[in-house]
Parts: structure tokens; C-alpha cells; sequence
DNA sequence: GTTACCTTACCTAATTTTTGTTAGTTATTA
DNA sequence: TAATAACTAACAAAAATTAGGTAAGGTAAC
């Protein structure tokens, strides 16, 4: 395996923990036993300590979702197919929980790199969802709504569908996604 | 100040740091902090040290939803008022992350426990607010839907304004509750 | 009503455990 | 044989926990 290989193995992993559980609960102990290392093994693919492979690993993962939602975005013809699309995009990747992010994980980090990564959130990931609302509303397909809070709306809605742990349903997430959607769109009462 | 009245403090204050910021991010310090004492004093309060402090928070952090979400519930009349009340009611209480809870803080909890805590959560949040959604299709006020994954999404509706920093908006979280509300109920493309 | 003695609600200081980090060594491989 | 990618062991810092002390306030005995 190459070096930059062995190196993503590494940020692929912690990004996964980090997703999954958050800073504090993770313990570079974790991160090590699921590469099937040592923890003081680690220091030699991430020097710089745990706070640093955080934000390397939060910040690779925006860049990828700026990536991947741009494209997912693009490929797909109608608004409709875009937000689904979307939604399929962030089930195959590990859970983004803001909330956990804003109000718990990034108090762990300096405050100028918590900034930072804010803003690269934003527009990886907030300011393409705005925009296809913003697409929507002003083509007349949805209603007067504020799209800050839609598209927060719309991403807690995904992130609850991929928090549903797999035992308790039988069915797939992107169906569950699938009807969350539809909700969405059409509303409880059509 | 009465020998109970202080603990209830103490679980006051764990509880919301609890809630805010999960398990593992809160530190038995922060909490003595808060309430203006040393670490080591908590244990006078808290002789069963964290984990238990958690559980016990947590217990009844429940037990007052229950309570909270019955009274919500059989005041208002109609469903659409229920929903609401069901909503204030949680923008009234410390930030309920279930996602956190069960992927991540109850990890730390003895698995009895945090499987009990999974089950007094089902009955005293869960369940009355599918019991609405039930008794509204049962009603046929609201099309075929899958409960279960209705409850979830609206609970993270809900729980999505809750976070919202205070200062990216200048909208109360009750007015974002409403819009939030009135899109479930009748869609974007209303 | 003062003395003795409890209890309460903290405190400081020390200890233990967990977590993060550094140093120095070794096997493999390009 | 030099770089790579691990290892063990030690160390440091943070977090949880325990031990033991004390000041304030109540209560019973004298």
C-alpha cells in the first residue's frame, strides 16, 4: 500500500469515528484499533495530534462534499431528482450531525479553526442545498418559504434517516428517504 | 436551600450540559463549575460519580417529558394544535438529541441501562406523539404514512430549530416551529 | 444558655485511571 | 542501506475518584 494510500486509510477511518460518535467520545485508542495499530502508532500518520487529524478529516470530508453534491446536483434533470439525488448522497456517506459539530465537537478546537470550518460547511454543503431551493422558488415550484430553514430542515430530515439503526427497520434508508421526501414535498394531509 | 431543592439543582445543571453537549464532552468539572463548587464536591450530591449522575438525569429528564407531552397534548384540541403544543413543548426543555444518545453517549452507560433509558425514552417521547399521528390517520386527517419513521422526522424537525444558534436568525424559534409545521403538514408545493 | 455533638455542604490534597504524546527501537522493503 | 511503518515503553496531562478536613448551623443535655 502506497504512503498517500495508507495515509487516506487512516483519515477514511477517523472519519468514520469522528462522524459516527464526535470528538470526545473518540479516543485514539478507537482509531488505532480499527486500522489494527497501535495508538502510538498513529503519530506517524497523523503528527500532528488528535485535534489536527480532526480538522484534516473534517476538512477533506467538506471538499468531498462539495464534490460530490455538485455532481450528484448536476447529473439529475428536474428540482425533484436534485433533492433526491441529494439525499442519496449523504446516505452513502458517514453521518453529518451539525448540531453535534457546531454546538459539541468544534468547542474542542481552536476557536480561528472552528471559524474555518463553519465556513467551508457552509459552502460545501448548506449553500448547494440553498441553491436548488432558491432555483425552485424563483421557477414558481414551491411556495414563499425561508430557504435557510428549509435546507436545514431538509438536511435534519436526511441525517434522522441515517441515524435509524438498521435493526430497527426492515426497510432500506433510501426509501425511508424516499418517503421523507415525498412528506416534504406534498405535505401529511395530501 | 433544602437538602433536595439543591440536588434538583444539581441535576438541573447536569441535565442541560448533558443535553447540550453530550456524555462524553461534558466533564465533571464543567458541571461544578456551573454550579459554582469544586469537582470533588459533586460527589457529596452525586456519590454514584458520572455515569450514574448521567442516568439519573436522564430518568428524569423522561419522566418529565412524559409528564410534559401528556398535559401538551390533552390540552390542545385538534391535532394541528397538538402537534404545535408537542413542539413548544420540546423548544420549552433542554435540547433532545436522540442520534447522540443512542449512537453515541448511551456507549458509555452499562448496556442494561442503556437499554432501559432506550425503553423509558420509547414510552415517554415515542409513543405519544405516534399516538397522535395514529389517531390523525385512523381520522383520515392525514394520508397513509409509515408512523414510525413520521414520529423521527418530525422530532427532528423539531429538535433542527432547537439548534439553531440564536444568532444566525432573528426569527423565535416558535415562529421557525410554525413554518417548519406548516410544511409538514401541507408540503413545499402547496 | 452554654457546652457537646451531629449533620450538612462544602473544601483541599492525594490517588487512580484514562487519554494523549514523545522517544527510541525494530522489521520490512524499495 | 535508507526510508517506511510499525512497535514498546515511558511520560505528561486530563479526568475521575477517594480521603480526610472544616466551618456553619441545628439539637440535646446539662
Amino acid at each position: 500500500m502506497s504512503s498517500s494510500e495508507s495515509r487516506e486509510r487512516v483519515l477514511d477511518v477517523a472519519e468514520k469515528l469522528f462522524s459516527t460518535y464526535g470528538y470526545a467520545t473518540v479516543k485514539l485508542k478507537d482509531i488505532a484499533k480499527a486500522l489494527g495499530m497501535r495508538q502510538a502508532s498513529l503519530y506517524y500518520h497523523a503528527p500532528g495530534g488528535k485535534e489536527e487529524l480532526y480538522l484534516e478529516v473534517m476538512r477533506r470530508n467538506m471538499q468531498r462534499h462539495r464534490q460530490g453534491l455538485e455532481e450528484a446536483i448536476a447529473q439529475a434533470d428536474d428540482w425533484q431528482s436534485q433533492l433526491q439525488a441529494v439525499a442519496y448522497w449523504f446516505l452513502s456517506q458517514p453521518p453529518m450531525d451539525f448540531t453535534r459539530m457546531i454546538h459539541s465537537d468544534l468547542r474542542a478546537v481552536h476557536p480561528e479553526h472552528a471559524q474555518h470550518l463553519i465556513h467551508i460547511t457552509y459552502e460545501a454543503v448548506l449553500q448547494p442545498i440553498e441553491q436548488i431551493f432558491e432555483r425552485c422558488q424563483a421557477a414558481g415550484d414551491i411556495r414563499a418559504v425561508d430557504i435557510k430553514l428549509l435546507t436545514g430542515a431538509f438536511l435534519s430530515l436526511i441525517q434522522a434517516v441515517h441515524s435509524v439503526p438498521q435493526q430497527w427497520t426492515n426497510r432500506s434508508k433510501e426509501e425511508m428517504a424516499d418517503e421523507v421526501l415525498d412528506i416534504l414535498l406534498h405535505g401529511l394531509t395530501a
